[in-house]
This record gives C-alpha cells, structure tokens and sequence, in this order.
DNA sequence: GGACATTAAGTTGTTAACAATAAGAGGGCG
DNA sequence: CGCCCTCTTATTGTTAACAACTTAATGTCC
C-alpha cells in the first residue's frame, strides 16, 4: 500500500514484490490503462488478453477483479468488460469526493503528523521550487508532484481507512483522468502558493485552518478543469471525442 | 448498487438477481460474516467453504476476492485469508471518513434533491417516530432505520461516486461493527431530533447548513461510541476479547 | 421489404487436476 | 536442553478442458 505511488516512478518490468502471476499482470494492465495504451472504451477479452501476457484466464481473471475494484474496468457477467471510459460529470464528482477527504486528512494530519513527517513535506516543496525555476511550464512533473503533496498529508492523517480509499482506491483515478483529458494546462503557482500555506498551517497545528485551506484548494482545481472544460466546449462544440466512444 | 441496502429486509435465499455462483455465494458469505455467524478473525480456507457451498475453488476465489473489495475479508498471498478483525481505533477511523463524506453527501443533496425524495425522507422519519413510540427501546430497529436515513441522504446527493463509497464500499463494513461491538444503547432521542433538523435544512435549500449539521451528528454519533467503549474499558479492564484473537 | 426465429461462433462461467509455496512436526546436532 | 534442519502435509496458485450464456448473422415467413 506504502509504495502505490511510486511505482509510478520506477524502471518499467522491475517491479517491488510480486508474488503471484495475478498480481504482476494486475500491475502491467494497471500501467497499460493509465497510460492510455489501453483506450477507454476498449474491449477487454479474456484469452487475447491471456495469451498476449502468457498466463491463462485463471490469474488473468483475478487481475481483472482487481481492476475492477479500482474502477479501472467495468464487467458485466456473460457480457465481458471495458476501460473504464470517464466523463466530465464523473471527474467533478470525483473532485467533491476528494474535497471531502482530502480536508478531513488535512485536519487530521495537523495534530498526528510528526516533525518528520512535516520535514519531509518541507522537501517536497523545496524540491517543487526547484522544479518551477527550471522549467516552469513542464505541467505534467508539477502534476505529478501535486500528487505527491496530497498523498504525503494523507500519509501523515494516519488514518489507514482515509489513507486506503485515497491513495489505493482513488489515486489511479485521478491519474486517468489527468492522461485522458490531458490536463496540462493548470494553475501552478497558484496551487504552490496554497500548498505552502497548506502546510503552514498543519505545522502549527491549526486542524481547522488546515482544513479549509486544502478544501479550498481541492475546490479551486475542481473549478479551473470546469472552467478548461467549458472553453474547450465553446471553441470545439463538436461533443464527439469524449463522450460518444462506448455507445457507438 | 442501489438494491445493497435493501437486501438486508428480504428472506433468506431469496437474492435479487444472481447471474453467477460466485455472486451467489459472495451474498451468502457476506451475510454470515455480518451476522457474525463467521466471528472475527475466523480462518478461511478455500477446500472448506467450496465443499460447503458445494462449488468448485473457482467462483468461490472470486467471491473471496469481492469481500476482500469490501474489507470484509483479509487475504495474504499463498497463506490464505481470515475475516477482518476490527478494532476501536479503525471504527473511529471510520467515523472521521463518514463524517467527511456524509456531510459533503448532505451539502450536495440540500441543492440537488428533489422533493419526491424529500418526501420519502420524511416519510422514514416518520416512520421512526412511530417505531419510537411502540418501542423506545428497540434499539435494533432503530439502528437499521438510522442507515436507512443515512443511505437516501446519500443517494440524495446524486454523486455515484459518493454513492458507490458510502453505500456499496463501506456500508457493509458499518454493519459489521455494529455486530462486533453489539454497540445497540445509543442516543435515539437526540439524533432523532438531529435527523429532522437535517431534514430542515436539506428542504430549505441550506448547503451549509445541511453540511454542517450532519457532521455534527456523525460527530457526536462517533463521540457516544468512543465514550461508551472507555466506560466498558473501565468496567471489564481484561483487554482479551477484542485485541488479540489473531495474533493467538 | 421487414420482423422474427434459428443457429452458429465466440466469450464468459465453471470444474477438476496439477504445481508451487508455506507452515508445522519430527528428528538430528550442538 | 535448545536450536536448526528436513520432510511432510495441507493450502494456495495455476492450468486446461468443459459447459452455459450472449450476441450477431443467417434464413424464413408474413
């Protein structure tokens, strides 16, 4: 569970400990799907899939039960399965939910996270700076960092349920949802400024500051990709490469 | 998903719609793990439970994988699986997920439900005034009620992720503490009270006052626990029956 | 020409046998 | 007497074959 995010980080076949065929085929799909190898809306089919990664539908079969639980593919029973293919509607969702835990993990996190815990965080941001003054306009590695802010203050919750929905059940998710609607463009320094207070604030203890400044920074991403969205909208009305692919 | 609560009020083998066995027999051990009739900690092992159901380790290993998704079972690769033993602490954990996420639920439906379900969250309230008044004690009754409430609220918020967590992830999981703890001398008087004042507030339209009482009464729902189990402490200091059973 | 029934192909669900890993019992050695 | 190694046993992981269902295409009838 500690390690979910940053496998994200690592050489492509070498992954952590893998014990069972299941699991590393679980994670090969997971990188697949997440990557946008693997289209939304595809078809996925038991023995093309069990014979492009040399097992048979036995483990090929729990992989996919996993991935299910991670909302990567939908199943159907008789029917078969495909990648998960996500709408603008589900992705604001997704933000109110993450509003609602991500602030409850900030408050949480201002009172349980340790002077190590909060260094660490510190270094985080260090390093972000870093990032902006090289390459400001390098959107995805600011992305990913963002990520790697969030889920050190959930870490830092110590809530192990809080810790388990966010970044087991949810963190692939976002990353979907950030490689299929390629949100590049955000707001980085913006965001880096609310980060910094964020973590002012669970530094000095302040739960309840800490709170509602992570819930209004989840909140003011939630309505920069609705208001990127509604552009794009009005510039290209053609509603066809987003919403229309599963249907057809 | 929107049937998972209503199981729990029908007859015995008479599951909605099951188009597999092992959707059959994932049923049949989910309401034997809730019942307690598979207590905590008990051992689960794969020859066994396929004999008793009479199929084959197949299906059963996907059933076992789905009450995995649902923290109903914990599984460790090639040494088998045991149904989840809960503690005080990850309960209380699961107060501080469900009050972020019921009173996000409560702000999202106080502006987005509609009055036939408004109505029909009155009609439950009025419901259990009725069972109040036949019998104040029952607390049995009055607890399933109180997740009914709970649960159209939710669905009331018109958020399928929010709906999917709370109602399909960690609904189950409620119930099951509830078993666990037999935790049935509550406060029905006063969330009673607390549920009409949400009710209020759903119907005139106050998002933040919807948000910020339900959080109080998932709050204090989680304080009365949390005081209940330290008084139980005290009376019965012997730590055996709730912390180490795996572990023996 | 259109709608319905039939049938055939392919996919999913299920089963039983085989292989590999892990836990425990037993014996040997320090 | 205690520790460690080995072997046994039971359970899990994996495979391949079989059965049931869904879907779509074909053909027939109105």
């Amino acid at each position: 569970m500690s390690q979910s995010h940053f496998d994200s980080h690592e050489a492509d076949t070498e992954l952590p400990v893998v014990r069972t065929l299941a699991e590393r085929v679980f994670h090969q799909l997971q990188r697949a799907i997440v990557r946008g190898e693997l289209p939304p809306g595809t078809r996925i089919t038991e023995p093309e899939l069990s014979s492009h990664y040399g097992i048979s539908r036995g483990p090929l079969r729990e992989a996919m039960r996993r991935l299910e639980t991670y909302r990567l593919i939908e199943r159907v029973p008789h029917v078969g399965a495909r990648v998960v293919k996500l709408s603008m509607d589900e992705l604001l969702e997704l933000f109110d939910v993450r509003e609602a835990l991500e602030s409850m993990a900030a408050r949480l996190a201002a009172t349980s996270m340790t002077a190590e815990e909060i260094a660490g965080l510190r270094g985080v941001l260090a390093f972000h700076e870093r990032q902006e003054d090289l390459a400001s306009g390098e959107a995805y590695y600011q992305r990913e960092g963002d990520l790697d802010f969030h889920y050190r203050i959930v870490q830092g919750s110590h809530n192990r349920m809080l810790m388990t929905l966010l970044c087991d059940d949810l963190y692939y998710l976002v990353r979907l949802y950030r490689t299929q609607f390629s949100a590049k463009g955000s707001r980085p320094q913006r965001a880096f400024v609310e980060h910094h207070r964020i973590v002012d604030a669970i530094e000095a203890g302040d739960a309840e500051l800490a709170e509602l400044l992570m819930r209004r920074h989840v909140s003011a991403s939630r309505e920069n990709v609705a208001a990127h969205y509604a552009r794009t909208l009005v510039e290209e009305p053609a509603p066809s490469p987003h919403t229309s692919r599963i249907e057809s």
